[in-house]
DNA sequence: CCGTAAATGTCGTCG
DNA sequence: CGACGACGTTTACGG
């Protein structure tokens, strides 16, 4: 903790007026500059690989200068004026966050669970590719026509322009027109299922949990 | 610092196993809990505005149990096994970050430098108004014909779908029909540029540092 | 290493 | 409060 000015020059130039903040030094040299508020991000920061040199001024007008650079030559200059409190601890690698629900999951359900989009599918193959991107799913319904999935945790306007590209694509394909489109998420958002409908786009919640359920049935009973 | 584990239930589900971390608790009730590496963003965290609820469990597995949680009802547990480190320190509101952005040096400098664009262009003017937004520069190139022009730092394909959305609505206003659409940035993405391409929008790539060069040819001496 | 999409995105602005 | 766009986005994943 230091009463330090902040000055970043890389991608845009950023300069934080003399104030007492958190700077963080991390294994890798990355370093990162905490006001008292605000969310997770720092007001300022440099990000590993990088390396830190530390100098003394003539002058007195600083304790310390460091700086932080890393191989793109961007800049992070920490002039500290007065050191509040200091400690050093090496805390080791970590054994790493896992988690649980986000889009990868709803498609391995889905694709495990194609009944909760409509009877009769049969999936031709996930992360279908094309040439503006991978459409999440691609099915075949009941009648044996193409579908296009487009998969989000929550559905909102981009997810489906998003989809809408991929139909636009794959319908000039004469082997797959035409291509049903359905929007599947948790939530839709009522702007995004207004959009969809006005492409012709199909819109189906998917209740994560339920899904999940089928899975392990026991889960359910909790 | 602490010996840690941590459980995150909310739009996700995340867990830490046992490992030693910092853990930074700001004046507003927000947590992060940092490792030794990788970059900004905590491995885990819980937003402001929110409330902390510190336990001692019975059993002695571990000294404190942290419950923090926000209004949104998202809960971050950590549950800390040994203190390594303690301190406390009040901060006080920080001034803030001064930036100077680069993106809207862009537009800017592009206004003043028609000719980096097309020859013989005039300009209309900058954010030329729209009913879903304004066009970052209307001109008219060197046949009278109207030309909108999106302007990003990184071209990607929303940035393309901005322009065309502009560009429908610009297209039926008869005083301008057919308007021309043309996507500039410092860098374009491969996708970007073939969805551009699809719906007839030229790309044009902008050099920065020369179109800056050209205002100051001294800043380019060196 | 590059390219693309997801993110507990976050953070501003504007209606 | 919600929608929308920008971000020094960062991060993960697949070719």
């Amino acid at each position: 903790m230091a009463r330090c000015t902040v000055d970043y020059a890389g991608r845009l130039t950023a300069h934080l007026p003399e104030a007492s903040r958190v700077i963080m030094v991390k294994a890798d040299g990355s370093v990162l500059v905490h006001s008292d508020g605000g969310s997770y991000k720092p007001l300022n920061w440099m990000s590993p690989p990088c390396s830190i040199r530390i100098s003394v001024p003539d002058d007195g007008v600083a304790e310390q200068v460091w700086t932080v650079e890393n191989k793109a030559g961007e800049q992070l200059v920490v002039t500290i004026h007065e050191v509040l409190h200091e400690h050093d601890h090496e805390l080791g690698i970590d054994p790493g966050l896992i988690k649980d629900g986000v889009e990868a999951h709803l498609q391995t359900l889905l694709s495990e669970h194609l009944d909760a989009l409509g009877s009769g599918w049969r999936l031709v193959r996930r992360e279908y590719p094309t040439a503006i991107g991978p459409v999440d799913l691609m099915c075949r319904d009941a009648d044996g026509r193409a579908v296009a999935v487009e998969i989000k945790r929550r559905g909102e306007i981009d997810g489906v322009e998003q989809l809408t590209r991929y139909l636009e694509l794959l319908n000039r394909d004469p082997l797959l027109s035409p291509v049903r489109g359905v929007f599947a998420a948790q939530e839709i958002k009522p702007q995004a299922r207004v959009l969809a409908q006005d492409r012709g786009i199909e819109c189906v919640v998917v209740d994560y949990d339920a899904l999940r359920g089928v899975d392990r049935p026991e889960a359910r009973l909790f």
